[in-house]
DNA sequence: AAAAATATGTAGACCGATCTATTTAGGAGC
DNA sequence: GCTCCTAAATAGATCGGTCTACATATTTTT
């Protein structure tokens, strides 16, 4: 693949990932995702020949890799646990507000709407999930119970990410930051 | 209103509920709704005048109402604080599995798709949480960081919900059943 | 109580817009 | 010269929503 097919191809799936996350699977239509990436449809069904499917899938299993990348990064930084998760209630509070409340968790929305009918796409937010839940298992190794907290962890947060957006507020975020940060303590 | 349209309007907002769970806002057509309630089109704009947003503004209000509602018959069972965690997770836990993973929480889907597009909808989702977490807040008087504690819970059962639907399993709610009675007692 | 009038609800044809996807053609880069 | 990629017209299906005609209750009038 070319550079200039490379560039389209990601801008394709940068306007996907944000349209998605703004209004979910249906709410994005291919259209929409033309007019914001400026990529031609013969480019959209080039790059991804399955069609929405396949665009969708990569687009959430990218973010997944960049969310994980992150987590990963912040992990290495020597902070405590509580502090990981402080810092990481923080940094997702502020992609939520700056982007309007429309940028939470890029993956739920998509999760809670295909999980009943597609398989591939189900398949792909399980993943990107199991990969989260993998990078908080390693973080937390050696203490007491460390997968059922992994598990509660990442539920927390997406939860906490689901209440902010649906009140427009971070208060949920702020309230669960000191509770995790107890039960991380 | 007559019996034979409260009913039909009740049919009409059942097969909402159940169709939005299964699919979100967009995925839900009209013809679906139409199709699933066996009303006419007539029907439906004569029951909801003001369209889509009307329909799944109601039936999302309703199916927070029932399991307030529910909520609160377990609250007043007498049941310890962790007990009441523990039931309402089994019960959510029978329905997701039951209908095939497709009922989570009837309004998460929704917040997360148009709490960033629509004004209505995001506050209709907004005021649903509010209540839950009012419920909750109630159940929980007295102890230290009341109000905090309550949103934490809310956030987590929602956040197991979503992790077990996405994952089509039990587990999620299983590991954070644990914990959340750990957090409790 | 019978009949007329009005409100309530049902039924589905129909509309323009938008959806995903296909197709055919040609330009850009190696 | 040949692959890679762009470009847009087009197809058929489905979308939410409107409209008119009709049926069934419910009330009002006589």
């Amino acid at each position: 693949m070319g550079q200039k097919g490379a560039e389209t191809r990601a801008r394709i799936l940068d306007a996907t990932q944000e349209l998605v996350e703004a209004g979910g699977y249906s709410g994005a239509g291919l259209n929409q995702v033309i007019a914001a990436s400026g990529a031609p449809r013969g480019s959209l069904y080039f790059h991804f020949p399955e069609g929405k499917d396949q665009l969708v899938g990569e687009s959430i299993r990218r973010a997944g890799q960049a969310i994980g990348a992150a987590f990963e990064d912040l992990a290495a930084s020597g902070a405590s646990a509580a502090e990981f998760a402080e810092g990481v209630l923080r940094h997702l509070g502020d992609r939520l507000e700056a982007s309007g409340w429309s940028k939470g968790c890029p993956v739920a929305t998509v999760a809670l709407e295909m999980a009943a009918v597609s398989d591939p796409l189900q398949q792909a937010c399980s993943e990107v999930y199991a990969s989260w839940e993998a990078a908080l298992r390693e973080r937390l190794a050696g203490r007491r119970d460390a997968d059922d907290l992994a598990v509660t962890v990442l539920a927390l947060i997406e939860g906490a990410l689901l209440l902010a957006k649906a009140h427009r507020s971070r208060e949920p975020l702020d309230r669960v930051t000191g509770q995790l940060a107890a039960l991380l303590r």
